[in-house]
DNA sequence: CCAAGTTGTCTACTTTTCTAGACAACTTGA
DNA sequence: TCAAGTTGTCTAGAAAAGTAGACAACTTGG
C-alpha cells in the first residue's frame, strides 16, 4: 500500500497510516509482541514524513495498539479483549464472540482442606476436602490470565483430570450435569504481577495486572465454585453492564 | 450535533460535515426532493465557517446525493440505488439487499392478443392471448420505475389479479411452482420520460430515464415473460457484471 | 566499550484547511 | 418591479497538518 493518494478524503494523512498499520495488527500482519518496522521506514514504505508516522503511532499508542520503546522499536500489543462482567460470564464464550480462539491449559490441581474462610464462600464444613485447580488462559496465542478455582472435591470428585482433557471449566460443570450457573459476586482489583504468574503470561516484571475474585451460583442458588483469577491488564477490558 | 469537537479526530471538518447531512439524508431528516437549510444555517448549526459547508455540500454533490441551485436552494437527491443487471434481477431482492423496502403498485392488468413480435419473444402464437401487467415500483417511499409485463394468459390465468395482492412478480411466478428463472437478455436504453410516466414516478418533465427492455426464462429456458421497465435516471445506477 | 540503529524532542518551513468578509448572479414571493 | 434570501466566486489571513533536518537519549549486539 503507498500513501499516493491524491484524492482529498478528508482524512488526515497521519490517519490514514494509523488505520493501515492497525488493520496490518487486526489480520497478523504485525502480529501480538512483534516489532514494527522501524518509524523511518514506515514512514518511506507510505511515502510519508517520519513526523507523521509518529503522529500515526501515538494514535495507536493511546489506544493501546502499540507500546514504543525509545532504542529499541515500537511493538504491537494484542487489541485489547472486551470482557463483559456479566452474571453469566464464560471466558470460552466471551473469547469466542472476539473472534478468537478460546483455549485452556491446566497449571496444577490439588486437593487441600477448606479454610474457613473458603468453608463459608462455598457453604461446607472448615477441612472439607476442595479441588484446588489453576489454569492459564488464552485468546489464540496469547495468555490472557490465570485463574485458580476452588470448588468441592466430594461434589465434583476428579475435576482437575477432568479439567485437563476438557480445557474449559463450563464443561466440566456440564459433565457434572450443571447445565447453567451464574455470577454471584464480581470483585475486581489490581496488582503488579508476580514472578511466577509473569513468567506463564509471557509478561515483562512490574506490570499491571486485574484480579477478578468472583463465586458462581448454581440453579438453585447453592455456591458452585469460587475463583481468584490475574489478568493481564494491557490485554483486556472489562465491560460492565450498567443496568 | 454541533462540531464542537475537540478531538484530533484526523477526519476534516468538512468531511465531518458532509457525513452528518449525508446520515440526515439517510435516515429522513432531509427527506428526498427536499430543500437542504441555507448553508449559512447549515454553518451556525455546525459551528462551522460558510465556506467549510460549501466544500461539504460540494463534495455530496459530487457523490449525487444533493444538488445546488442558485438563488433557491440545496436540494437532497435521493441516493441512487445500485442495480445490478444480472441474469438473476428481481427487484424486490435489489432494493432489500440496499437496505431499503421494495413495494410494488399495480396501474393496470389486462388481457390482449399478442402481436407477432411479442409471441416470437415469448414462443407463443400471435394473436394467442396474452396478461399485460402495469407496475410501480417503489424503494421505501420512492419510486423508481414503472414496468410493463406480458406473459402467457393460458399459462398464467389471472396473473394480473395476483399482482395486485402480491406486489411482486416473483411471488406470482412462485404461485404457479415457478421456483426460478433467469434473465435471457437485457436491454438498456435512455429517453425522456413521458407526461403520463413523469406523473407516476413523481418526475419533471424533460428528466431522463433508462429503459430497460428483458426477457426470462424458466428453468427450461423457455420464455416466460417479457417486461419493459422505465427507471428514473438520477434515481438509480445499473451495474453490469463484467465476467 | 563502541558503533549502529532506535525512539524522543526541538526548531523551522511549506502546504493545506478553515475562517472571514465582500460582492456578483440568481430565485422567489409580495 | 423590488426586496429579501439564496448560491457562486473572489481575496485575504489565521490555524492546522505535513515536511525537513538536527540532535539527544536509549537499546542492542558485537
Amino acid at each position: 500500500m503507498t500513501m499516493t493518494d491524491t484524492t482529498a478524503s478528508g482524512v488526515a494523512l497521519w490517519r490514514r497510516v494509523a488505520d493501515a498499520i492497525e488493520r496490518g495488527i487486526a489480520d497478523g500482519t504485525y502480529p501480538a509482541g512483534e516489532r514494527l518496522p522501524g518509524e523511518m521506514e514506515i514512514a518511506e514504505a507510505y511515502r510519508v514524513n517520519r513526523h507523521t508516522v509518529r503522529r500515526a503511532l501515538a494514535a495507536l499508542a493511546e489506544r493501546g495498539f502499540v507500546r514504543a520503546e525509545r532504542g529499541s522499536g515500537t511493538y504491537v500489543e494484542a487489541p485489547r479483549l472486551a470482557y463483559p462482567l456479566r452474571s453469566r460470564t464464560r471466558f470460552s464464550e466471551i473469547v469466542g464472540a472476539g473472534g478468537r480462539e478460546p483455549r485452556g491449559q491446566l497449571i496444577s490441581a490439588t486437593i487441600e482442606p477448606a479454610t474457613r474462610e473458603f468453608a463459608k464462600l462455598l457453604g461446607l464444613k472448615a477441612g472439607a476436602p476442595l479441588a484446588r485447580i489453576e489454569g492459564l488462559r488464552f485468546a489464540d496465542q496469547t495468555p490472557i490470565c490465570i485463574g485458580t478455582t476452588w470448588l468441592s472435591a466430594d461434589r465434583f470428585p476428579d475435576a482437575g483430570a477432568l479439567y485437563e482433557r476438557m480445557r474449559s471449566m463450563t464443561k466440566v460443570l456440564a459433565h457434572f450435569g450443571i447445565r447453567d450457573y451464574r455470577r454471584a459476586s464480581t470483585r475486581v482489583t489490581a496488582a503488579i504481577v508476580d514472578a511466577a504468574d509473569a513468567a506463564r503470561l509471557d509478561l515483562d516484571l512490574g506490570r499491571p495486572i486485574l484480579i477478578v475474585d468472583s463465586t458462581d451460583l448454581d440453579g438453585e442458588g447453592k455456591p458452585l465454585l469460587t475463583s481468584h483469577s490475574r489478568f493481564v491488564a494491557e490485554r483486556v477490558e472489562f465491560l460492565v453492564e450498567n443496568t
